[in-house]
DNA sequence: GTCTAGATGATAATATATTATCAATATCTG
DNA sequence: CAGATATTGATAATATATTATCATCTAGAC
C-alpha cells in the first residue's frame, strides 16, 4: 500500500495547477489553506517531496530566493520575477537565440534566464 | 577618520582581483587566510559589505545558491556555474539576443543568465 | 612614540529554510 | 465496518548564512 491520496495532496495540487506560475512553500501553504484551514507546512514540504519524485512538479530556483514549485509540463521556458509583489511567472519559450558558447572545453548542461522588474499589476498599483 | 587600510582589506582585495571570477565569502575567506593565516569570517563580511556600498565589488546570485562577490568591473556578462567544483566563472558578453519580451504590462529592469554544467578543469578531472 | 577611534577575531545570537519526531487521524483493503 | 498503516499537524531539531557583541589590537594623526 502506498502514496494514499488525501485532501491535503489534492489541495496542494490544486493550488499549483490553478495559479499556473511557480510558488513558494509559504505561497502554497496560505492557498492551500483556503481549502483546508489548518494546513501545516510539513505537509506543503512533504508533498512537494513527493511530487518532485513523481515528476509532478519542477522545482525552480530563482537568483538569490527560496526555491519555487510549478507544474510539470515539460516545455522549455523562463521566469520573471517581480521586485514588487515577489511573485514570479512563466516566460514561455526561451528568450532570443542563446548560441553563445562559455569557454573553450566548458560543458553547458543548461542555462536559466530571469527577467527581473514589476508585473503589470504592480505597475499599475492594484496590488 | 574613517575606513583605515588593513591588511585584512587589502588581502581580500587581492583575491578578489586575481580570482578574477565570483567568489562566496568561504572562497574569500580560505584564500585570504593564505595571507593572513587566522582572519576570521566576521571579518570576510564586514568587508564584503563596505566593497559593496563603496561600489568595488557586485554582488552575484546563483540560482539556489548563497551570494558570490566579484569585483565590479561595469560591463555587462553573465555567469557559468560548475555542478562538480561549485565555482562560478564570468561569460563576457550576452548570450544571442534577449529580444524576448515578457507579457503585456511587464516593466522588464534587467536579467540573469546562468549556464550551468562542467567546467574544463572538471571535465578532464583534474579538479 | 603616543594616543584614540576604527578594525579585528572569536563566538554568541539571529534569521530562515527544511527536516525529524510522534501522537492522533484518516485512507484504503478486505 | 474494522484493522493496518500511511499521513497529518504541531513543534522540536537541524542546517546554514549572516549579524551582533565585546575585549583586544592596530592604523594613522599628531
Amino acid at each position: 500500500m502506498h502514496a494514499r491520496k488525501t485532501r491535503q495532496r489534492g489541495a496542494i495540487l490544486e493550488v499549483l495547477e490553478a495559479e499556473g506560475r511557480p510558488l513558494s512553500t509559504q505561497e502554497i501553504l496560505k492557498k492551500a489553506q483556503n481549502k483546508i484551514p489548518n494546513l501545516g507546512i510539513a505537509t506543503v514540504y512533504r508533498t512537494i517531496k513527493d511530487f518532485l519524485d513523481a515528476g509532478k512538479v519542477n522545482e525552480i530556483e530563482l537568483p538569490g530566493d527560496s526555491q519555487r514549485y510549478e507544474i510539470n509540463h515539460d516545455h522549455h521556458h523562463h521566469h520573471f520575477w517581480c521586485r514588487v509583489c515577489d511573485r514570479a511567472f512563466v516566460i514561455n519559450g526561451c528568450p532570443g537565440t542563446l548560441n553563445f558558447h562559455p569557454p573553450e572545453g566548458f560543458k553547458t548542461e543548461s542555462h536559466e534566464v530571469t527577467f527581473k522588474g514589476i508585473c503589470a499589476e504592480c505597475y499599475n498599483n492594484k496590488h
